[in-house]
DNA sequence: CCCGATTCCTGTAGGC
DNA sequence: TGCCTACAGGAATCGG
């Protein structure tokens, strides 16, 4: 589920709903979800002001005064704040009680999402050390993508999503930004020209800043802090359209399997 | 080193 | 209706 605009858009709203409130009590419904939950941590979290909560990559960075959260949505998690007493619902794995009696609420069903503390920002950095840089970021350029895959044969869309390079973008962003940036998802990364890049680092920012402002993609179930959903997904031109006709040429949507992943592009205006 | 395949898990859609 | 299979927004890990 989420990618970079999704988190953004649960940043924004869990940063309106609860930044300076104190957690008063902590719950794990069980002992894992992607990875295991240590109890111990529960009494570091408790009694602990959520003093600001930002994002890196797709993960939700909670700055306690002392300590810090990681979160990472997975791909069907989500946090959402909730008024006191609200039922709890299956996969409903993680709630966190605020002093003015809200819960944090943490849902995952797939549980590919994760929690994680730290004692420390140093340690909660070290352990993303690999992650490569922000999207819409300076230092997000045609420059570092045409240097970094030089004498690469990797798909460039997979190119793209690998985290290690640009961190945040998923599938469906993928898909939208070759689109819009006419270059076929599986050409090879390192026979792409700097130009190119230079398109193609623009469509990615495009994309990303236009599905943020329309707060993010629903194509399921994803909800925002407020349990509302995204509207980017009318805005789609590609993604999940195989056999659709082409928004800009009409020519039918092409799909195919990269690295284990669905790919649809225009076999017109994509080369 | 670079890839693709596999893996974690549940829900849902589609075929029969 | 029910059973089975394939697939879904992520990303670490394994093996060729």
């Amino acid at each position: 589920m989420p990618e970079l605009p999704e988190v953004e858009t649960t940043v924004a709203g869990l940063k309106r709903a609860i930044e300076g409130q104190t957690i008063v009590s902590v719950r794990f419904y069980r002992d894992n979800i992607r990875y295991p939950l240590d109890k111990a941590w529960i009494a570091r979290i408790e009694q602990q002001c959520i003093a600001r909560i930002t994002r890196r990559a797709k993960l939700i960075i909670m700055h306690l005064d002392s300590g810090c959260l990681l979160w990472h949505l997975g791909m069907t998690g989500s946090l959402r704040v909730s008024a006191s007493g609200e039922a709890k619902r299956k996969h409903d794995h993680i709630d966190m009680q605020l002093a003015d009696g809200r819960l944090l609420r943490f849902h995952d069903p797939r549980r590919f999402g994760y929690l994680k503390w730290f004692a420390n920002l140093d340690d909660l950095f070290a352990s993303i050390a690999h992650y490569g840089v922000e999207p819409l970021s300076e230092a997000f350029n045609a420059d570092f993508l045409y240097q970094l895959s030089r004498n690469k044969k990797q798909a460039v869309k997979n190119f793209i999503m690998n985290q290690c390079v640009v961190v945040g973008v998923g599938n469906i962003y993928a898909c939208e930004a070759l689109f819009l940036a006419g270059i076929r998802p599986q050409t090879a990364c390192g026979s792409i020209s700097l130009t190119r890049y230079q398109q193609l680092v623009e469509a990615i920012q495009q994309v990303l800043q236009q599905a943020i402002a329309q707060g993010g993609t629903t194509l399921k179930d994803f909800e925002n802090a407020e349990a509302k959903p995204g509207y980017f997904q009318q805005s789609l031109a590609v993604y999940g359209r195989a056999g659709e006709a082409c928004p800009r040429c009409q020519t039918s949507i092409s799909s195919l399997k990269l690295g284990g992943r669905n790919s649809f592009y225009c076999p017109r205006c994509q080369h």
